[in-house]
DNA sequence: ACCTCATATCAATTGCTGTTGATATATTAT
DNA sequence: ATAATATATCAACAGCAATTGATATGAGGT
């Protein structure tokens, strides 16, 4: 169908864009060893902590942390092997050849 | 060292961001089945031919694939695992925590 | 209550990049 | 030579998303 392509693309082409920015996988990187707050974030990454702020936020808008508040602090949390599925799901896709070709030159 | 991380993940962001374009992942998906002329590839992707030919540079110039002209047509070949080698750049990259920490709340 | 620290939100700006429309180049056919 | 086809280039434009600066929220400590 060619609707339930499109969507699946645009889907993954989402997912993607999420992981291909510099500073948000500086922070997956730095979550991959375990929860952190914050402050062990925004250190870690060296950004401003307004925008560490935001792209956290867009990081569990996608689903690919946790947080949890605990006393003063928020720690987010890796959902785990969730970088390996969206990986795995572009690998699909790259492989699938399920668009029509009814041109010939 | 702290400059070559940086570099690192700089390239590596750069390729993401170049497999993170919906149009960009359906060319991949269409050559992924063997080699195609431009035609071909803007009648599967159903794009205006000047912005196939714009993302084709883009792909060509991150080396993702390869042209060659034929007559009147050029081919676009997609190069062999490279999407499987830039995705498991990412991976190993999200699992290698080398981030200093130093902060502590 | 007040102050401080950790984090989030908001508004404004900037910069990039995908898209579009028009035009150029190159190759083949007549 | 001219026309037609395939592809590339160029110059705007548009829209989104990252960044920044200022402010708000909320929890603990004094």
């Amino acid at each position: 169908m060619l609707a339930t392509k499109t969507i699946k693309s645009r889907e993954l082409t989402q997912e993607l864009r999420v992981l291909a920015d510099e500073n948000r996988l500086k922070i997956i990187a730095c979550l991959s060893s375990g929860e952190k707050c914050v402050c062990q974030l925004t250190d870690a990454v060296d950004i401003p902590q307004n925008l560490m702020s935001h792209h956290l936020k867009v990081l569990k808008k996608y689903g690919l942390v946790t947080d949890e508040h605990r006393g003063r602090w928020v720690y987010y949390t890796l959902k785990p092997n969730i970088v390996e599925d969206i990986l795995a799901k572009i690998e699909l896709y790259c492989q699938s050849n399920t668009l029509d070709i009814t041109s010939h030159c």
